[in-house]
DNA sequence: GGGTGACACGTACGCTGTACGTGCGTCAAC
DNA sequence: GTTGACGCACGTACAGCGTACGTGTCACCC
């Protein structure tokens, strides 16, 4: 008796989907790891794509919010979409499980919550918060997965197109600004893309922007 | 003979996409699709992720762009994103595809060339060049991310999670504003960032905000 | 005519998800 | 104490997957 039950199954998932990308995933693989027979799996999960859920739930449940609702709302913006990107980069190969299915489960639930209040509270109307929100979303989404897609391939250094191989005659910008191109802290970028985007929220708002950021 | 070739298996490919989901792919269906043995697929294509790349990049080309470079910046920075909207919603099951794998591929890098083009017109250095159009590229395919989403399940109306069963105590905030998440008009969703997204990169470039919107 | 390549094809191997049946442990009812 | 029900680990089995490999049939060139 292993005393087989549904988090032990999700917890190994994530342990392999980290350790050796998604493609990696298979029932029996998860049950060798388990020390277990396939089909006793079945016991706790009803499918291979309920499993996966499962995992996509169980990474967006461990988005830790420190809300401080006193804080000024734009830093707490700033610091509900940082969290996010934390535990990206904590599960990097397990975020594109989680994007890839979008399922709303309950765990997505809270930080929707806490992000909506926290635009309330900034003074917009409802229907506002919830397309700002949704416009949030989109770039935090977009933003993981092209940081989190380095990640199947051999990280260190993928032949870029824009290293040697691109014709300046057809791309005479692409390579002018090829060493741009080439280098990118995925941080910088981030944070780039994310003041802009508050700003340009503090300036929807009506107030003045805001420069309190928030980070250590 | 009935004179096989790449292009002729990547339509088949696109096509079996668009009418069963990516997970109905396999080599044997899309052999049978075109009245041919599995094998005789791997005369022209080397594999199935190389042919889901040629898919992806085959899916990119056809993004259209009528860049006008007479026209004011902002205008032409909304007319190429919705360039790559209008694809992924004629192609919506192979934007999965697309988005899925981030192969650097050469048909991604026309569209690039003329934002940057674009961005350096409106007065941008490189660098901040390079980082507006990975801010925008990161919106768009979030947004194109959720708008596609919907695809797999069958499309009516999935029964949201805010549509009844929550808590109220729990999520205030959530159940004061279902209304709104339950509704969502995508294109006036991605209109509606892409539109602050401009602002904010006219209020960066030290221009006036400009309300040139060129759409019919 | 004989060699050479391109290409459609069949067979086969190891892998996948999972439906189904089986056996064993524990617990409730009689 | 016996019996039945039930939970759960397990083995077997099947259809389907990607693809390595060998074979046969052509068109073409020397």
């Amino acid at each position: 008796m292993i005393m087989l039950n549904q988090s032990r199954i999700v917890a190994a998932a994530v342990d392999l989907i980290e350790r050796e990308g998604a493609d990696a995933v298979s029932m029996r693989r998860i049950a060798t790891e388990l020390g277990v027979g396939v089909m006793s799996l079945y016991n706790h999960v009803p499918s291979k794509a309920a499993l996966l859920d499962a995992v996509a739930e169980a990474v967006l449940s461990q988005v830790e919010f420190t809300d401080d609702p006193s804080a000024y709302w734009t830093d707490r913006v700033r610091i509900q979409a940082r969290a996010f990107r934390q535990i990206a980069h904590h599960y990097p190969r397990c975020t594109m499980v989680v994007v890839s299915r979008q399922r709303t489960s309950a765990a997505g639930l809270l930080p929707v919550e806490r992000a909506l209040a926290t635009l309330r509270d900034a003074g917009f109307d409802g229907r506002e918060a919830v397309g700002l929100l949704r416009m949030f979303i989109a770039y935090v989404v977009g933003s993981l997965l092209r940081e989190v897609g380095v990640a199947p391939a051999i990280p260190p250094v993928p032949p870029d197109v824009t290293s040697a191989g691109v014709d300046p005659a057809l791309f005479p910008v692409v390579g002018e600004l090829a060493p741009y191109l080439e280098e990118c802290d995925h941080e910088e970028e981030f944070e780039f893309g994310l003041e802009l985007l508050v700003q340009a929220m503090a300036v929807r708002a009506g107030g003045t922007v805001v420069r309190g950021d928030a980070r250590g």
